[in-house]
Parts: C-alpha cells; structure tokens; sequence
RNA sequence: GGGUCGUUAGCUCAGCCGGUAGAGCAGCGGACUUUUAAUCCGUUGGUCGCCAGUUCGAAUCUGGCACGACCCA
C-alpha cells in the first residue's frame, strides 16, 4: 500500500547532486528546509504525509490545506512533491499503543512514537526507496557530525528546540537525516519564508498531536475510551467531586476537574485506572506532586559508541516545555534505567519520556515507568523548592 | 421547648457606623505549545432566603416566617 501520488509536477534530471526527500507537512519550517535545500544544491523532492483520515472538529480538512500549501511552495521553489498516506501503519503502529497507555493509566507521548514508527522509519525508508541520499525535516534539532560520529543537538532557538521528540534516532540514522533548519531561529524561519514569498511565512505553527491536531482532549479520547465516571478523592480520602474517568486525566492536571469552593485550585496527584480512581491535592505546590526519582523503560542511545557507563550525571527532561534538571542515571538490572533527580519535580507521569542532555547534546531517553512515591508519602519536606522557583532575569532598567 | 449564630455569584466566603455588591475556586475565552499538562492574560454569572416595616434610599436597621448549624433542656 501507501502508493505514491505523483502530483505532477516536473521531475528535476540532475543527476550528480545528491538526492534529498524533504517531509513537507504544510507549515513554515518544512517550506524554509526545502527552499534551503534546494539552494544548497542538493536535488530536492517534496513529500507529503497524510496519517489520519477525519475531519476536525470544525468538520474540516485539514490535511487537504496543508497539502494545497505544499503544492505551492513546491511550486514556488520549483521542486517535484508527492504525497504519501500511512494512515492504516499510523493507527496500527502509533494510534493504538496510545489508547492502550491510556488506558492503561499512563499519559503516552503519540508524536514520540509517530517519530520513531512512522517519519523515522516508513517514511524514512519510502524516502530511500525514492533514491534519496537524505531524508530532510522541519524539526528544530540539529545534526552534528565530528569524528564520523553524529550528534543530536539541540535546535539553535532555545524556545523550539524539538529533540526531545526524536530522542529515538541512532547515529546510524542520523547520518541520513537533515534538519536544515536547526540552526535557525524561528523569526528567521520566518523571514526567510517571505523574502522568498512561500505563503505559509505567517501560517500558524501547528498544535495537538501530529496529524491529529488540536483537539478537546477528553472528547477526542472518549471516541475511543469508554467514558467511566467516579470518584475524585482528596489524600484523606474524602470523595470531593466526580470524574469522566480516571484514564482521561493526567498527573499535575488542575483544568477540567469541576471541584470548586474554598482555597487553592485542586491538581491531580494520582490515580488508580483498575478502580478507576482519581486523588486530587490543593495547591500548585502540594508536596503529592512531587518526586525526585522514577525508572524508565525502552532506553534508546543516539550515539553508538559504548555509551553510556553507569552510572552517569546529566540533566534530564521529564516532559516537553520543561526544563530540564541535573541527575544520575543509572542501570537496573532488567536493562531499565533508574534516574534520581538532585531536586524534586514536579508530576513526574508514567507514559511520559524522559530525555537526556549534556549541554546542547540530547543522549538519549526512555519511557517513564514507575515513579517513586512523593514527598507527600514520604513526608519529606518540600523546603527545598523554594530554591527551585525559577528566578526572574534580573533586568537592569538602569537609573 | 428555649437560646445563639448563619442564609450574598455553580462552590467557599468578604462586604465598617444604611446609598442598589466583591474575591478565590470552578466555568468560559485567548496567549504559549507538534503529547497530555502546567503557566500567563482576559471574562460570563447574583433582583444579596422569603414577607413586611423604618428611611429620600437597605444586602447592610426592626419584626415575622422558612431552612441550616451548634448549645441548653
């Protein structure tokens, strides 16, 4: 299956550049990848990929504007494109691994998973397939290569820096990747996409789950999920307020609970999915929200020397758009990996990756399994927090 | 049976000595964000338990009633 559908454009005949296969999903950073690409010299092909058949929830399409504006854009910068459909290995391979996490009590991380199953593998290898040398994206990552050895680095803009979610790909691979953009800020992404007059310059960055997109969560998920309401109980065990289902909801989680009334907000500070329960504690800082250990599992190494040794300092990321923290990682001995954390952090979840740094350099992750119980079970005190609020850059306004 | 206190937005409550109401939480919307969250910004809700009285004017004073909590019998 997964046909290509040539879209007509005129196949380039050069035949000593070296050949790339860029993923063009519709947005501004894959458009500025291709175009810069292409002035480099290499022989680009445009490919689309459409992964999931449905409408939005506005009864849209989606899909079929994002791939009129490749259309374009490939036109514009003169490059053949094509599109290509995994939608029935998307759902196999990434879609229902998902649900059974969720159901299961974890939060999983699908565009993780899309990334190693689907853009990194399938559509890595139609990419050869297609005689490329290279398979090119828009990721905000950066691919080093010292020594004949290839590093994961993180994209140049620190507020889009995406390896966390291709923490996945080896060295091997990453030799036959690109990101071209990776060195890049987002506002030069940008204007590199106007001064070139690529329509999608000021197109909004795309949210929500890859091919899926934005969507309401809960409702999204109950297509899927039986929807099982029950209790919602404070630490002492007093049922405060009703759930749709303990799976629905992450840890850390304050929206969507409907538990109103005296002091703080309420946040999830654990759940039990076999008897569908769901433990709420008042208080960002509720010391049931934090942990400074956990164990992983699924290990992926980028780099293929004998790395790591154990155990090993680094910082560590246990979800995205968090910063990350210093830890030790060490090895169990079913090959699973166990990271202890020098401060608490906050709702460490199963399902979630956890992704290794040293400086710019991603090493590696795994999937958080187990975490261990929290400063509130432990009744560990949480006065070191207040060194870890994040201190406000000082601004010198000056006299 | 008697007494005390309470009854104000969906919830928890604030409204000094009278001049037609506010805060947190929840909810909703937006920003941020290729997971889910968090975070930030903004915002909808009330004829102040009911009836009567005093007053130019009552959530705010007085009386009665209803309901609730507690106390004494």
């Amino acid at each position: 299956m997964s046909e290509l559908q040539n879209s007509g454009a005129i196949l380039s005949s050069s035949s000593s550049s070296q050949t790339v296969v860029v993923g063009m999903s519709g947005g501004v950073d894959s458009s500025v990848a291709a175009l810069l690409l292409k002035q480099q010299g290499y022989r680009v092909i445009g490919l689309f990929m459409k992964n999931w058949d449905e409408k939005d929830e506005n009864g849209n399409c989606p899909a079929t504007q994002d791939f009129e504006d490749v259309a374009r854009v490939c036109e514009k910068i003169d490059i053949p494109f094509y599109s290509i459909e995994f939608i029935q290995e998307y759902w196999d391979k990434v879609f229902a691994d998902f649900l059974a996490g969720y159901k299961a009590g974890y939060t999983p991380n699908p565009d993780i998973l899309c990334n190693r199953e689907i853009k990194f593998d399938l559509f890595f290898k139609k990419a050869l397939e297609l005689g490329a040398d290279f398979l090119a994206t828009g990721h905000y990552c950066q691919n080093i290569s010292t020594d004949g050895h290839n590093r994961l680095v993180k994209g140049a803009d620190p507020g889009k820096d995406q390896t966390y979610f291709v923490y996945t790909l080896q060295e091997e691979k990453l030799s036959k990747i690109l990101f071209p953009i990776g060195h890049l800020q987002k506002s030069e992404v940008r204007e590199i996409a106007k001064r070139y007059g690529l329509i999608t310059h000021e197109k909004k960055d795309s949210t929500g789950i890859c091919f899926i997109g934005e969507r309401n969560f809960r409702n999204f998920l109950s297509q899927y999920l039986a929807a099982k309401p029950g209790p919602i109980s404070n630490l002492d065990g007093k049922i405060i307020g009703q759930h749709h289902g303990a799976a629905f909801y992450t840890l850390g989680q304050r929206k969507g609970l409907q538990i109103g009334g005296q002091g703080e907000p309420w946040f999830v500070v654990g759940k039990e999915v076999s008897k569908n329960l769901l433990f709420v504690g008042q208080g960002s800082q509720h010391p049931a929200l934090y942990s400074d250990a956990l164990t992983a599992k699924d290990p992926y190494w980028v780099s293929n020397r004998e790395f790591p040794t154990f155990p090993f300092r680094c910082k560590a990321k246990a979800r995205y758009r968090q910063v990350e923290n210093e830890c030790t990682v060490s090895e169990e001995h079913n090959g699973d990996l166990r990271i202890e954390f020098d401060q608490p952090q906050r709702a460490l979840t199963p399902g979630q990756a956890i992704v290794f740094y040293q400086g710019e350099t991603c090493l590696g992750g795994a999937t958080i399994d187990r975490v261990s119980p929290s400063y509130y079970h432990l009744q560990k005190p949480l006065s070191a927090l207040k060194d870890l609020k994040p201190k406000p850059n000082q601004i010198d306004t000056g006299p």
